[in-house]
DNA sequence: GGTGTTTCATGACAAAAGCGCATCGATATA
DNA sequence: TATATCGATGCGCTTTTGTCATGAAACACC
């Protein structure tokens, strides 16, 4: 690949070596293409650099003096251009991405995980948003891309639902239903029932499609945190309706019930701005988290 | 004239502009010549730089990142260019010139005054060293040139004689020689003489030249510093010898008569590195020197 | 909602730049 | 004096670079 200010280069190398020749050599290219380009060189700035006899190679003057200068010129940019090449070559460079917690708690962790053993140089810093505010960060460019839990369509944000994160119900083992292998929304009409509520929460998500389906149910518990409905639930104060991919990173000994009739669940998706290349150590995280985010969730043995 | 990195300038351009077509007035090429630029550019560190659709153009994240730098880049080889082009087209620059201190006092400082009215930017150093040591300034490269009054012939030195400084008697306008026109060397002998010795000094010169004639003349004063010869001469101690370059600037009325049989004359002299090219505004005052420094002394009416 | 306009990309071609080979002329070396 | 070495140069070829004509997509305007 040819150098992008190949005349300077000559300059340098052929002052610090004292011969064309030898500066040929080193930079793979005959010395009568050295020759050329001093000569450009020299008469494009308008001055001899270079005082050259049969002979001998000696700089001139304003050479000498302009050395240092075109070394450092020309230093400079290579190291600008590596700089790109690298980043190009090997994905690095530091990112942010914007998520919501829950997929920090859940499967966020491991993707991470292999993506920092790939890239040990690149930080990865995670802004914990809620989902409007994940779409918030990434319009701002606060964030490479987001991870939440809406289906937007804005026209400016390009939004991929990567999997369905369907509802479980996560009870202790001495909880009635803890021995079940499914339970269907209508049986929990006589349990107590711990939800998460707040604005960023899914209750309103819940209600809407099992209003859909015919299917009321109350809740006792109202908590804003997901955590606290686990702790909740973890004292045996009633059955926890939270998304597989949380529960899935539990202790096993803790009872995860599909939830059904119907299924309902939540999009996962990554939302980034459309119609931007992203760097391409986001753009390797991106492709990771697509690819590695599988299917939530127990199976339904149906 | 093309930019030595017109891939960077076309991205800088275009960045700021938000617009191939915009940039393509400003650069004074076609749209499609920045498309390929870009293109190259892209291509040769592997990334994309710019988000274009038929409609807009953004910079990408690594765009965006790169821009300040590909911008100090541009401005550095800009500036370093357009300073070597300044030199070329206006001879700036410092320089620094040895020469002996009788010619500093005769000659020279109309010479420089010339110089630097045409160059006001162009600070002159000027090394005061006897003859011996304006050859070794010239020689270290203390000095571009050098101004001296032998004529040595030395392998790494070009000496070019200038003029030949003819030795004149500098005596008051009431001493018995005053009104002479010309003086014999012969003719001295019963008058008291002052004359310059020490090691820089022009006596031996004198003392050769008058031996080859079979003349001797003997001197009463001898002092080392030419002005401590006017010094003694003006208070009518005595009619100095001294090199007419030095008489012809004191007062019209003190009497300054050409030596004869023979002309005893010393050669003025710019040394310089041989074969090394002088920085432009060195060049200008060695030509100016050159051309400048005429005939020295009063004319012999034959 | 066509229609025209604007914007960047592309294909083909032409111009120019850059490079290498062979060779020259000068100079140091033996 | 012969030889080897060094940078410069004439010439031709290859590669690069830019332009022209044109295409495709997005927006603006009736």
């Amino acid at each position: 690949m040819k150098h992008p200010i190949d005349g300077l280069e000559a300059f340098i190398q052929i002052a610090e070596l004292g011969s064309f020749n030898k500066a040929a050599e080193k930079l793979h290219v005959t010395q009568t293409g050295l020759t050329r380009r001093i000569q450009r060189l020299e008469s494009h700035v308008g001055l001899k650099l270079l005082d050259r006899t049969t002979r001998t190679v000696a700089l001139t003057g304003i050479g000498r003096e302009f050395l240092p200068e075109a070394k450092r010129i020309v230093d400079d940019v290579d190291r600008s251009f590596d700089r790109l090449k690298t980043i190009s070559r090997f994905s690095t460079g530091d990112i942010a991405i914007a998520s919501v917690p829950s997929l920090m708690y859940g499967r966020l962790p491991l993707i991470l995980k292999t993506y920092a053993a790939r890239h040990p140089h690149n930080r990865v810093e995670i802004l914990d948003r809620t989902s409007t505010l994940v779409i918030d960060a990434v319009r701002r460019r606060n964030a490479a891309f987001g991870l939440h839990v809406q289906s937007t369509n804005q026209p400016d944000l390009y939004n991929e639902v990567l999997v369905r994160d369907p509802f479980v119900a996560y009870c202790r083992s001495d909880h009635p239903l803890a021995g079940r292998s499914s339970i269907a929304w209508a049986e929990l009409a006589g349990f107590d029932l711990i939800t998460i509520g707040g604005s960023g929460s899914n209750r309103l998500l819940i209600e809407v499609q099992l209003a859909r389906a015919g299917i009321d149910v109350r809740t006792k518990f109202v908590v804003e945190y997901f955590s606290s409905a686990i702790g909740l639930a973890s004292e045996g104060l009633g059955v926890a309706i939270l998304v597989a991919s949380i529960v899935e990173n539990l202790r096993p000994d803790l009872a995860q019930i599909p939830l059904v009739d119907p299924v309902v669940d939540r999009p996962v998706s990554v939302i980034r701005r459309r119609g931007e290349t992203l760097t391409p150590a986001a753009q390797a995280l991106y492709n990771l988290i697509a690819r590695e985010l599988g299917p939530i969730g127990p199976r339904l043995t149906a």
